[in-house]
DNA sequence: CCATGCCA
DNA sequence: TGGCATGGG
């Protein structure tokens, strides 16, 4: 997923009680495939309605949503609009890796391999549109703000990020670094436990925040740079120069000085060159999304999430009852100061 | 993922 | 009380 630029990151563990009264952009779609992938049975199975659609996201987005808001956080999802036109090899990859997920899983399942039926469930996932429409139904019912990005939803979150929209962005993915976010936080969760792959085991994960400025002060390089070598290791976009890595890059970035320089000295050429630093540098956003948290609608939760998706309704009473009383409770002008 | 129940 | 197994939809 993305350029790897894990070697060159600055972490930093934190804990989200130091961010109380602070607005986060969260990247709904990453979030959204961690809640597919997770929230299943152990034979594999998402949580479904009585009519058989999957409801894990819807599960996962509500309890997530009020264990952040009663932590003092305020989170805005951001959705992912239309992809660039040279992100089309990237997705055609993924669907095809999970094509070839579907099929291993047939296998597995005949085998009565469980382990291995549920690594590749948690790969084979699909988020509709009627996903996405019902996740955004259920923040409005919440009160929680979401933001329709009209391309890359990280590149929309970032923007926020970089204009002091909010305090930083939610994903697991490095990439939006690349985007320009100051920060980015990953395992954004009180409780953190992550299941290892393949093995019926957990580790704790606690969160942890990527700096933007201290990664390029600690690599000695600036954004543009970063960006440079991005697009030499390869990105959604791009397929990158043959053999190079992150560690490479540096290398050669600081040979070089910038993408051109290491081309021309290589004889190499990368197509679309241009575009490609344009959707990181100045990618289409709304560029001042209303960021409005309201009051939690009890009846149109209940609507959503019991009516409709047979939630039982005594399991998330008391939360809706946590959910309007962190809206009672809180101030209602919070413009980050930083 | 998060919640709950059970047992040490 | 808390660590682990299981259920949720």
């Amino acid at each position: 997923m993305g350029v790897d630029l894990s070697p060159l990151v600055v972490k930093e563990k934190v804990s989200i009680r130091d961010f109380s009264g602070m607005t986060f952009a969260i990247d709904g779609y990453n979030i959204l495939y961690q809640f597919l992938s997770s929230i299943r049975q152990n034979d594999g199975t998402p949580l479904m309605d009585s009519k058989g659609r999957v409801t894990s996201h819807l599960s996962g987005c509500f309890y997530r949503s009020i264990s952040l808001m009663e932590a003092g956080i305020r989170p805005v999802f951001v959705f992912d609009g239309k992809p660039s036109r040279l992100k089309a090899a990237t997705i055609r990859e993924r669907v095809q890796a999970k094509e070839k997920a579907a099929e291993e899983l047939i296998v597995a399942r005949e085998k009565r391999d469980m382990e291995r039926v549920r690594s590749l469930s948690a790969r084979v996932n699909y988020i509709t549109r009627d996903m996405v429409g019902e996740t955004k139904a259920l923040l409005s019912a919440m009160g929680i703000p979401y933001v329709q990005a009209p391309s890359e939803g990280e590149a929309q979150a970032s923007y926020m990020c970089r204009t002091g929209q909010v305090y930083g962005v939610v994903s697991q993915d490095y990439d939006c670094l690349l985007f320009g976010s100051k920060r980015v936080f990953r395992n954004f969760t009180s409780g953190g436990r992550r299941k290892i792959p393949g093995k019926n085991m957990y580790v704790p994960v606690s969160p942890e925040m990527i700096d933007l400025d201290r990664t390029l002060e600690a690599n000695g390089i600036t954004y543009d740079q970063l960006v440079d070598m991005a697009i030499m290791i390869g990105t959604d976009f791009n397929t990158g120069i043959e053999k190079v890595g992150p560690k490479t890059a540096l290398k050669l970035i600081k040979q070089h000085g910038s993408i051109e320089s290491v081309l021309s000295s290589r004889g190499e050429v990368i197509e679309n060159l241009d575009e490609i630093k344009a959707i990181f540098k100045t990618p289409s956003v709304e560029e001042k999304p209303e960021i409005k948290f309201r009051a939690p609608d009890r009846d149109k939760i209940i609507q959503i999430l019991c009516d409709e998706h047979q939630f039982a309704s005594e399991r998330i009473d008391p939360f809706i009852e946590t959910l309007i009383s962190t809206y009672g409770g809180r101030s209602q002008t919070s413009l980050d100061t930083f």
